[in-house]
DNA sequence: CGAAAGATTATGTACATACCTTTTCGCCGA
DNA sequence: TCGGCGAAAAGGTATGTACATAATCTTTCG
């Protein structure tokens, strides 16, 4: 039997030759008590993508409620046809996800409410308007290397350490988008200061460059100032997009960001983040 | 020898017993032209996740840089005295959270540029209240079904279809912080024309209740219209944080929502998603 | 000399097996 | 009745093995 499986498998997922019509194991066993038409594999791609799609398919269509128990990994199995390690994988990953909860002993369970789990990508902006088809332009304003707390001060880096202060203006189609003022840690980073950043923008160079362990972000509306009005040509007041981005690497600060951008010339946008969903298509 | 190397590594997991120093099976064979040091494993926690952390330090100690090509499988495997399948799973986990990128037959390389991979999580706001330690309550200003095209447009919804209109405010020990602006798709979830939302607000509500395969996002900053401001408790012209929200629920739309929130009253943060390197805390 | 065919290599998936860890549940005795 | 203790259940990790898939390299032949 499990021979037999494994070849009808097989041959249904990776379709060479003229694609066979799948077949479900389980249509063929004796009457399970509706599982049996709900559990179809659908043939497409790797077999534990297939699990994954299935189960998630239970889910969201409402047959596996929020907080319910689902069947063992060894029933799953046995359902699916397949061994407890392909299972095993595919609702790993979906826990992973957020669809379920495991607990051992206990069991695993539809997650309740993934209310936290929304996300938001945050681009390089040269990126974004390069994908909008736009002309892309930079700026430096200003750049000067000086040690923290002599007139700027970087509340996470101690009072003394050498950095480097840039301030850049950003343009799409010539228009001025966001106002960028950074700093840059010259202990982590001491190369940036033979960097002329004629090409290259600052955010580009360091991403490129520098590997970093974690980043942490703060995205807030404020007024324009009377200064970043006339900088960013709209009138004082405008409402800005201000995000705030502190890199680090190995728990040393590499780079302190503020990014200031016209509320009506640049938006953040993004899908949920939980990529079995677009994998899904559901 | 995989037979020994096997048992210490048994022992040397799972803690059972006093803690054994962690030996490391590389360091005794004959010299490996300097990988003999860096690869060592430290014995905290599963094998696969040792790997994780012994490669995620490689990289962001810069000793392979970006764009490099990694030793195969195999050959890691050997370094590390562990099987193909162990090192598989952590350089796969490692690949998928964006640190390496691979290729059949090619190899395995260090990712160049992370930088859309950057995220912030959109939490409810009840939720954000409530962790600091604020009495967070709501006030539904307007309720009513109507059919889409009626006096107001959903979009991607098809004109005619049933639709419950919401308007609410959410405030912060007292403080109005957010105007809701909701639509909700009463094809898809009838039910809500039942719920009187006099104790749990309607996003948590939907949250709990209906279960999404996918969300978008807009974030904005706009300037509160008079009117808006008169609700918030601001002056005209402040600047406001707008998030527009559309869930989807098997290809079809479920709900709409506009937030507004006051600037100074309201941000969002979170730090990178790369779970990785809250785990490896280099 | 160049293109097609074939060999090689590295990753990807699947299964069988074994054993470990955690948590729950029920039994038994105080 | 209650507390503790042990068995059992469910998930977690690791290995061996086998074969599939996709690039890349090599060889051969027109």
């Amino acid at each position: 039997m499990q021979g037999l499986v494994r070849q009808s498998l097989t041959g249904q997922n990776r379709g060479n030759g003229p694609a066979s019509p799948p077949e479900h194991p389980l249509q063929a066993g004796p009457a399970q008590a509706g599982l049996t038409l709900d559990s179809a594999l659908d043939g497409r791609g790797p077999l534990f993508d297939q699990i994954k799609r299935a189960v998630a398919g239970q889910i969201l269509r409402g047959r596996w409620q929020t907080g319910q128990r689902l069947p063992n990994e060894a029933e799953l199995s046995s359902l699916y046809g397949v061994s407890r390690q392909t299972v095993h994988k595919a609702i790993a990953l979906l826990a992973r996800e957020g669809f379920l909860v495991r607990r051992r002993r206990a069991g695993t369970f539809v997650a309740t409410g993934r209310r936290d789990r929304f996300a938001l990508p945050i681009e390089d902006i040269g990126d974004v308007v390069a994908r909008e088809g736009r002309v892309y332009e930079f700026r430096i304003r200003d750049r000067k290397s000086l040690r923290n707390g002599e007139g700027i001060r970087w509340p996470d880096l101690p009072d003394g350490t050498p950095i480097l202060a840039l301030e850049c203006l950003h343009f799409s189609d010539g228009t001025p988008i966001q106002h960028e003022r950074r700093l840059v840690n010259l202990d982590v980073v001491p190369e940036v200061v033979d960097e002329s950043f004629d090409v290259v923008a600052p955010s580009r160079w360091l991403v490129d460059r520098v590997p970093w362990s974690s980043a942490d972000h703060t995205v807030r509306a404020v007024n324009a100032t009377a200064e970043m009005a006339a900088l960013l040509g709209v009138e004082a007041g405008a409402a800005c997009l201000s995000i705030r981005r502190q890199t680090m690497h190995l728990s040393r600060p590499v780079t302190l960001v503020h990014f200031l951008s016209v509320g009506d010339r640049f938006s953040l946008s993004g899908s949920s983040i939980t990529d079995s969903a677009t994998e899904l298509n559901l």
